[in-house]
DNA sequence: CTCGTTTTGTTCTCCCGTTCACAAACTCCT
DNA sequence: AGGAGTTTGTGAACGGGAGAACAAAACGAG
């Protein structure tokens, strides 16, 4: 379940603040859901919780890691080191959560040798030899959209079978290989959408004549 | 609709590859989503397609920019200038789609007078002052996650109605102020989850006792 | 002009996720 | 020990989105 993420965070601010058992609805309010939903989401992993009582938060933030699999170290390797791939090779949130990133790889040359956040950019060859020797099954991919579907594929040729992509294409992939999308400029357009919509905006200029061709 | 964005992509590769009209099946290919879905949802736009035909790629393009708001421009502010900050600032892909990044706000007097991306760096009390002057209606929030509340709370104060969060943290705002979340490192969670389960690990180490004291 | 072919727009059905509501269970106070 | 007050876990109703299937419409051939 995609919910399972939020909850941990959610557990991890309360076990900072020093509580030690909350309440379905508690836990809820922090983590922004429904606190049906919450305990109907909790009752897939087991009944951790005391009826009358609730949540003892250490020990339902175990349950929770070890159900997505944060308690394990997840190597991860990412292509396409511009200002993107550079931001998420630095970004503190992934180790801390038990992901660490083992290598940073790059298509150009120019790139290569420059050390991003104590790791070396290496070439884009190199893949296959890191997944193999590094046990990788994680890929993040911060290329431009051109490159994102070889890149893609060549990830799948060597073993990796989840897929984090920035670039903004459809990937192609085999079942069996998990593809999450995170697309920058569409989170910006349905902003817009909604902002267009809230003001009432009608922009009406220069519409292009609807003509019907041949394809 | 959310998927109206890479439905306008799909018609800008199509637009690019010199394809002047096209059919449901065949867009929805490109877009990665079903005929018929994507046929609804068009409809909801109004008829724009010639039955027997297809639709003409350039005027649809035009139509949804339209109804998406991009056909317009968008000025943003991005809060919180750190890595991911000015990955964001430097992307192409804002000014190409219709946004102009009109500032960049940073409450580390350290980072002011830095230029990422031809933009100055400014401190962050001159938000009020930027979004009037310029007519803000987008925020971008790239700080830490303690700080994100306050951000918000403030871009909401000065009449910002639509806010892109990249902070790990769930947001509290009135009703009427639209929020979009991206957190990498729950997508990244999700892949992990996906990917115990493909590989059927159970990772059994050291478990804290159950224990229930008080909240 | 008429018929067959292609493709859209729409209706209908199904299924999943969300939410309400309540019974079971646990604690605490008397 | 017993009852009142909480809180979980779950059964049932509700809503909406997704996909299949079909009718309407446009085009081209004869």
């Amino acid at each position: 379940m995609a919910r399972l993420p939020v909850y941990l965070r959610a557990l991890n601010a309360l076990a900072d603040a020093g509580t030690a058992t909350c309440s379905s609805e508690h836990l809820a309010s922090v983590a922004g859901v429904n606190s049906a939903k919450l305990r109907k989401d909790l009752s897939h992993l087991g009944s951790y919780g005391t009826r009358g009582v609730g949540y003892d938060v250490e020990y339902l933030r175990y349950q929770i890691a070890r159900e997505i699999g944060v308690t394990q170290d997840w190597p991860v390797v990412i292509v396409g080191i511009g200002n993107l791939g550079q931001a998420l090779a630095s970004f503190s949130g992934f180790r801390s959560r038990g992901f660490r990133v083992v290598a940073l790889l790059d298509a150009d040359p120019d790139r290569h040798d420059q050390v991003v956040a104590g790791v070396e950019v290496r070439p884009f060859d190199d893949l296959e030899g890191v997944v193999r020797d590094q046990g990788v099954a994680i890929g993040v991919i911060a290329t431009p959209a051109v490159a994102a579907q070889d890149v893609a594929d060549r990830m799948v040729g060597c073993g990796i079978t989840s897929i984090l992509n920035f670039a903004p294409a459809v990937l192609a992939v085999p079942a069996g290989v998990d593809v999450r999308k995170v697309d920058l400029s569409i989170e910006l357009q349905i902003l817009a959408y909604h902002q267009q919509r809230k003001a009432g905006v009608d922009a009406t200029a220069a519409a292009p004549t609807r003509k019907v061709g041949s394809a």
